[in-house]
DNA sequence: CGGCAGTTTGACATTTTTCAACTCCTGTGG
DNA sequence: CCACAGGAGTTGAAAAATGTCAAACTGCCG
């Protein structure tokens, strides 16, 4: 059995990741943030004034829940999780975040802590702005209010998927395939042809029990039903690059 | 067994609940949001003189999944849950809304449809604004914009919560608990000493089925659980007022 | 009174978690 | 250069939890 795929060789995901994306990742990266690119003259370049870019490496971490939100993280490049921890030490992956995600808005707009942690996933260059800086920013240009809240609803929407994907699924395998399109659709954000249902290759960053905190599963479910998938033709993997052959069917199958 | 509460009579959650809301719950209302009456004074003149008022029995469909998002409704008196369904017919009740909730922010900000249904609880005054005069206040008034982020904040702090709730708790009675703890909060907004560990009382107006697709649960076991919550002291309940005893203990002891 | 919606309870089936062992790979330090 | 520790993934068997199915009960309302 799975013939197919061990003649490819057997390649575990590596515990480092290289700190190099391949072309096809850095492609995706804006050196501003696609929602703030779209101001106008002035506020522009005021927002160029404001916060400093800084290179990170890889599994860094930028936010800690639990600690004051003084600072707006804004991703230039690379990719972050954003993970929530419970007082027992389970974790829940909420997401992915990519060029052009803001982090720590609503916990800036509500003035209180972080409710997530951000971890680098690979190697990101992270523009940082102050509380202070913001808000004054903020009250200079009107502008900046209306893309603020258009960033939180699309956050907002963010979590509400999350949600469903925890409750609506009935199996594991329906949670585990609903985060893997996830995944890929937030890898594809340029190029993606949404619904079809053609092949969507990505680069998966995420260890097994990264995946299970994302799909409220354990780590062994998740190798197990990987292996399933697999075995189904419904994802094919090489190295770090996964692929889902048949998004659709994924979307359908598995309740 | 269970004999202290069958002594009280048994009083199923009733399927019409009353038209009227007790008092303490009608304490709570504001006439205008709790967001939006926050605003300087020809703001708050606008915003009064557009969209209108209308009165809804218990059990309305406000707003439907999936329909374009034309309207943004304000609570002015009564409680609204909000659900998303799945294809096969499961529900999550993402949360349940109270007076200065406002509706279909998110999905207004994105221009799409609405993610969520809203029903009515109990008999509501809400407030309808279509999307245009809501766009046209927002750009008239830049402070709108600065309120509706913080709103939209709100909100995706909210279904962060949900979605920890269903992950980060290993077992059922877990999540169950942690549902019941929101829904006392969200009815003792005003009052509340938040972090104590007095009894919290709450009217609760949610049927077995809805605390299950809360907490990601069936109804059976919601049942089972509220059984053994009783027996164990950490629940009372006489009609439809549900009394959390050891709100700290219901937190920590089941994980 | 009958029907209905909501709840309760039991027995059973199933899924998923847990525990444990083992492989492969990588980085480190002697 | 090699040994070793440790992270990541895989797999099996047993255990626990929850979902499912079925049946009965309660109170309400027409």
């Amino acid at each position: 059995m799975c013939v197919w795929w061990k003649r490819a060789g057997y390649f575990p995901l590596s515990p480092r990741r290289p700190a190099i994306l391949p072309r096809s990742v850095l492609k995706t990266s804006t050196p501003s943030s696609q929602y703030f690119c779209s101001f106008s003259g002035i506020a522009l370049r005021d927002f160029h004034s404001i916060g400093i870019s800084r290179h990170h490496e890889a599994h860094e971490i930028l936010l800690r829940e639990g600690f004051p939100a003084d600072h707006l993280l804004i991703i230039c490049s690379g990719r972050v999780k954003l993970t929530a921890a419970s007082a027992e030490g389970r974790l829940l992956l909420l997401r992915v975040a990519g060029p052009g995600d803001i982090l720590g808005l609503a916990a800036l707009h509500e003035h209180t802590v972080y409710r997530v942690t951000s971890e680098t996933l690979s190697a990101c260059t992270i523009k940082s702005i102050p509380r202070a800086d913001f808000v004054r920013f903020m009250e200079a240009h009107p502008e900046v209010s209306r893309i603020t809240a258009m960033a939180l609803a699309r956050e907002y929407n963010n979590a509400v998927l999350t949600a469903r994907r925890l409750a609506l699924h009935s199996s594991a395998a329906g949670k585990l395939a609903s985060a893997l399109l996830d995944l890929a659709r937030v890898d594809e954000l340029d190029c993606a042809p949404a619904h079809t249902n053609l092949p969507i290759s990505f680069l998966m960053q995420l260890t097994h029990e990264d995946l299970g905190s994302m799909a409220g599963l354990s780590r062994e479910t998740v190798s197990r039903l990987l292996t399933r998938f697999r075995r189904e033709g419904h994802v094919f993997q090489i190295h770090d690059r996964m692929t889902l052959n048949h998004p659709v069917q994924m979307e359908t199958r598995y309740g």
